[in-house]
DNA sequence: CGATAATATTTCGACATCGAACTATTTGAC
DNA sequence: GTCAAATAGTTCGATGTCGAAATATTATCG
């Protein structure tokens, strides 16, 4: 957990709060991959399904923009999606650029079966939180997120 | 920021905290790699010499321990650093077995040259909370990473 | 209308990342 | 002492990830 690195109290705060909050994300990433929760999805995937499943069809860059991954990306991503008949391209009509991403039966049918479980074992990950302490979290997260935007 | 997921109360409170904190990380570590505080490190290559840089050398086990990654990921990353001239490895002479990795005078001089710098926008980015919020931060990101062990 | 700019996606090359299978070496047990 | 189990790294194949350059298409402006 430490540094070793010595310097002014706010870079030693700083520093200190990075670090924590990068192993934190990753430790709680971790173990959710280790209990399974998205059965033989990838992360990426997990996500591009996700987002089609609420939001409904959307364009390649839509996707990209809801899950923060750049586009060149999404084009692999959804190339494998597309492979496994989870999801499907479709070129809009009037504007040949864009391509439309549908969540196939299979596709729909898969995050189904996956998103109970994997909310219900972020519900026990985040269980060592009280719900005020989860929702203090939240906000310094946002607040540190968004920032100068 | 909203998920379109409709739950209880518990499951939509970790669904939010979850994604306010993978967000929240996302962008921190997005806007220092804009900022190009590293040079043309990667993460991972920082991530090693500052190690090496702190700890002295290490095993390549130990510095896969250290970074939190797989060792056959070690194995790719240790290979570019050592490409490029900024670490070197040592076959141990008791036990053929493992390898010490050591900072060349290349390596030192490289994280010194960026260390500061990236501490310094480290410092900026997380300016926007006060001291207090910072460590309330911290605290709950370790209790919540370290969960159970 | 026609050249140019903007937009959406793909391709390419480099790096990261993992798990499983493999190699080399050491340790332990009988 | 020898053979099996453990340990340290590497290799391999698959995926993700990015930015820059390329392609295709549409919009714009003179």
């Amino acid at each position: 957990m430490p540094t070793h690195f010595t310097g002014s109290r706010a870079e030693m705060r700083a520093l200190d709060t990075f670090i924590k909050l990068t192993r934190c994300t990753n430790s709680v990433m971790g173990r959710l991959a280790e209990r399974n929760t998205i059965g033989d999805l990838t992360y990426s995937q997990f996500a591009v399904l996700e987002a089609l499943y609420h939001l409904g069809p959307l364009t390649q860059g839509e996707v990209s923009q809801k899950i923060l991954k750049s586009g060149s990306n999404m084009t692999t991503v959804i190339d494998n999606l597309e492979r496994d008949g989870l999801v499907r391209r479709e070129r809009d009509a009037n504007d040949r650029r864009v391509i439309h991403v549908h969540l196939t039966e299979a596709g729909s049918s898969k995050l189904e079966a996956v998103l109970p479980g994997h909310v219900a074992a972020l519900v026990e990950e985040f269980s060592i939180l009280s719900a005020s302490e989860q929702q203090t979290l939240g906000e310094l997260c946002k607040k540190l997120g968004t920032r100068n935007r």
